[in-house]
DNA sequence: TGAACAATCTGGTCTAGTCCAGGATCGGGA
DNA sequence: TCCCGATCCTGGACTAGACCAGATTGTTCA
């Protein structure tokens, strides 16, 4: 890396290809910079650091492709505006606050069993007079609110389910683990809300604040449902992101 | 090749650069495969269609970005499975009322050209100074206020689009016709917000209700910037649906 | 002072190779 | 028949150049 003299730094770390160093330094230097700062051109960064150039260019392409800056033709290449990672992934509670470096938790509300009604068990699709769960938390990040949460589950699935402490870990982690049962998909629907009183007491912020409801119906990959979950999201500690796309003519063709 | 002298026949087939041409090949014969199927290998495409080998990796990767192909370290390159089939679908607002039964429709505020300050060309992606159109809608579904929409476009590629009318069709479509640009991806971030006073006059309902605040970075498929848009949907009007996916092991495992 | 021009610089595209290490395959030999 | 090793093949990484056309910039001249 260092020249093609071959001054190569004895004792030092362990390095991988030329590319993968040189990305790691560029995502460095991009991460102290401003949106719309320039780069040193392509040319200028494959002298400095004895690579081709083709093997920069590989590098940018792909911090192009990860949003992280962006080119101007015959202008030069910026910094991007950060923009946020893909989203029609599946993720937990837990897994959001811990990509964000945060601490998740719960606090327990309430635990208890329901016999569904008419109502739940077509929601729960069950026969109505089932047992279903019912866990009640508040879940935090770095022991902030951040979301009142009531999720529902089917009894017959998951026996003592309710001894378990649902203070700590994510739930669909605890039901991989005790009963090996993975959510695989989910439908979402997301609407908007004024917080009322108690729930703006149990979020710890204002009654009347805009809030998210989020419902959401989890099935394994059988399509069998798992759980259903509504989450109450303080609105200024919530954001969703999505990466829509065209659909293609070939895929319009072909599901007509 | 394109010809040297600029003349180019209307109606004649436009050729441009190598590897876009086969782009064009690779995406439409992958689209006759079954997923799964495997590729030619790069070299035997190199030889077949008399490019550099590089050449032909350049448009692959670019095809694995998309997520057409992905490919399997050591042996070959293969047909995905469509990976958007069941997640979200980048539609128009346009689009969306029809797809309800509604009429959709548009009341025009404010048609201005903008000079972008550092701000606005980072989030634009042009150079500071350069122009940006900003148009400025009421959209409507049988006549009544959905959302308020305030949309920026790079002036460059867009030449007198303030002339245009706004108040009938989709501003996408506009630019396909006019301007043969696409919109192919968007990234989108959404939060809530409870209305002002002026943005609730608009929108025909009260100060104070909460509203979803979407932000989209709208993309073609080279994925240069077309458009990025604020719109504020009323949100007893409006929801939004999810259907995510858990990301299976390979997924991540090729990721790394 | 200001406009015109030329030199320089930039990203875009492409070439024709090289070396690497592990997957796939096929022919022998036990 | 079955295992093993040699050989071929694949994608991954990289090189050291090339040419293009437009953006930028510095200089010169009116």
């Amino acid at each position: 890396m260092a020249s093609s003299h071959g001054v190569s730094m004895p004792g030092e770390l362990i390095v991988g290809p030329k590319g993968a160093q040189l990305r790691d330094i560029l995502e460095a230097y991009v991460a102290t910079l401003e949106p719309g700062s320039p780069l040193p051109s392509e040319r200028e960064l494959a002298q400095r650091f004895g690579v081709a150039r083709m093997t920069v260019r590989g590098q940018i392409d792909q911090m192009v492709h990860r949003g992280l800056v962006y080119r101007q033709l015959r202008r030069g290449t910026f910094v991007a505006v950060p923009r946020h990672a893909h989203t029609e992934e599946l993720t937990t509670f837990t897994e959001d606050m811990r990509a964000r470096g945060l601490e998740p938790g719960a606090r327990r509300i309430e635990v208890d069993e329901l016999r569904a009604d008419r109502t739940l068990a077509a929601r729960m699709e069950v026969s109505v007079g089932n047992k279903v769960f019912r866990v009640r938390r508040v879940r935090t990040a770095d022991g902030f609110p951040m979301a009142l949460e009531e999720s529902y589950l089917p009894a017959a699935r998951f026996p003592d389910v309710t001894e378990s402490d649902f203070t700590t870990g994510s739930l669909y982690e605890l039901l991989n683990e005790r009963y090996h049962v993975a959510v695989e998909e989910a439908d979402v629907r997301i609407t908007v809300l004024s917080l009322s009183v108690e729930n703006a007491r149990l979020l710890e912020t204002e009654a009347g604040a805009p809030a998210f409801l989020s419902e959401r119906t989890a099935r394994d990959r059988d399509g069998v449902l798992v759980e259903f979950a509504s989450l109450i999201y303080r609105g200024d500690r919530y954001e969703v992101l999505m990466h829509p796309r065209r659909r293609s003519a070939e895929e319009a063709a072909a599901e007509a």
